[in-house]
Formats: C-alpha cells, sequence, structure tokens
DNA sequence: CCGTATCCTAAGTGATACTG
DNA sequence: CAGTATCACTTAGGATACGG
C-alpha cells in the first residue's frame, strides 16, 4: 500500500509550473513552517512572532509573512487602534496544508535515529 | 482530528539539531524528490537518471545522489563491470520517506487552483 | 508596534571542460 | 559509463539602521 502514484516530474521541463515544486520549496525555507506552527497555536501580532523564533530577523519575519499571506497560508488583518495591531493568523487552506507538513516532521522524529546513523557512516 | 502535535522548534535555539528542519530542507532542494520519485519506479543509473530528468546537470545530479546516500535514503552499488555500472535504488528509509513527502505533494495537485488563485490576488 | 532600506555574506545552482 | 573541477551567477539569509 501507500503506493501513492502522485506524477512528480519525470523529464519535467518547467519546474515552475509544476505545483508541487513551489510548496516544496516553501517547505525547505528555513522559517515558513516555524512561523506556521506557532500560527496553529492561535493568531499573533508581529514583535510576537518575531520573540517567539529565536534567530529569527525581523527582516526575515517580514518576508516569510508576505509570501505565506500571498500563498493564502495566513492572512494578515490591521487593526487601527494605538498603538497599531497586525494580526497573523492561520487561513483554512494554511491549516490543510500544516497536516502534510507536520506528518513529514513526524517521520523526521521517528526516524531521528536512521538518519543520524546514516550520516555517521562513513 | 489531524491534531498532529508535533512539537515544531517554538523559541528553538539550534535549527540543525532539529531532525525536521533537515529533512524540510531536503525535501526543499531542488532534485531530491524528483530522483527519489523516479528511484520510486526502480534503480537507475548515473546516466539513467540524467537523462531522465531535464534541466538536471550532472554536477547537481552527483550531489543529491550523495546528499541522499548520506542520509540512507538511496543506495549505491558498483558493478566493477566494463562499461561500469552503479545502481542507484530506493533504501527502506528512503522509500518511508516517501510516502509524506507525495503526501505533500499530493496536497499541492489538490490545492493547485486555491494557490494560483491566492497568487494572483494583489 | 510594525515594519522598510541598504549592504553584505554564504549557499544553491548551472555551464563548461576534463578524467578514470 | 560515471563522474570531478572550475568558474560565474543568482538567491537566501543576516546585520544594521531608519521610518510611519
Amino acid at each position: 500500500m501507500s503506493t501513492a502514484t502522485i506524477t512528480v516530474p519525470a523529464t519535467v521541463s518547467d519546474h515552475v509550473a509544476c505545483p508541487a515544486t513551489s510548496v516544496l520549496r516553501r517547505v525547505g525555507d528555513k522559517w515558513s513552517v516555524v512561523i506556521l506552527s506557532i500560527l496553529a497555536r492561535g493568531s499573533y501580532g508581529f514583535n510576537e512572532l518575531d520573540r517567539s523564533v529565536e534567530g529569527l530577523s525581523r527582516r526575515m519575519l517580514t518576508r516569510t509573512l508576505r509570501a505565506l499571506e500571498q500563498d493564502g497560508l495566513i492572512s494578515r488583518t490591521i487593526h487601527p487602534s494605538v498603538p497599531p495591531r497586525v494580526d497573523y493568523a492561520l487561513t483554512g487552506l494554511g491549516r490543510s496544508f500544516l497536516e502534510p507538513v507536520l506528518a513529514l516532521g513526524l517521520w523526521a522524529v521517528e526516524h531521528q535515529s536512521d538518519l543520524e546513523a546514516a550520516r555517521a557512516r562513513r
């Protein structure tokens, strides 16, 4: 079983046109999954997110949030209050996206020892 | 359901130490998943793989194969024949890895229209 | 509080040519 | 057939400072 036969680009010409490729590369960037995972716990403001992730610069936070918003995975709602407040939250699409992503993360955890053993080999 | 609570790095300090991060980045690189998907159909030689994927240079093929082998996802067996033959094939770990990866690819295909719609928005 | 602008470095990728 | 070496280019990512 689990012979999921999704037609991954064999002899593909345009890698940008492959829907899977853009998704996979988003997963591979440094902060997207981290941010999505945090937003899975609720909505957060910009600085809250910044403080929640060690090593994350505001520059990359902005860029990542914009990218996730552009893909429709998160929403950005501005509350014109004083001080200003901007809430980031997962969309339905973002929540559904998190499922296969977390499955992959779970695989990583489950096979961590296998990976470490393989990498330790010369 | 689907409340997979894998503890993704909140306030994580060392991203390299996170087992999920290295896996996600491997998924995000340009050729790993493509090669793994091809090897899912059987074992292949170096040039066979090279010819199977349009746009893939031998340089990147080598590098990707070495990385996948180092992670224990594929095996490399040398047949000292004339001409020389090297077979690349999925390991058991590689096959199990492909499951969550393909699930992610399937998500991408299923939500392709959502993504395109979101990206089309200004 | 919520960003943007600028500059810089490191890493990923590709073209091309060469080797056992 | 199965690679490696070199170079050049592009992009991701971080430091720092400034703006609404």
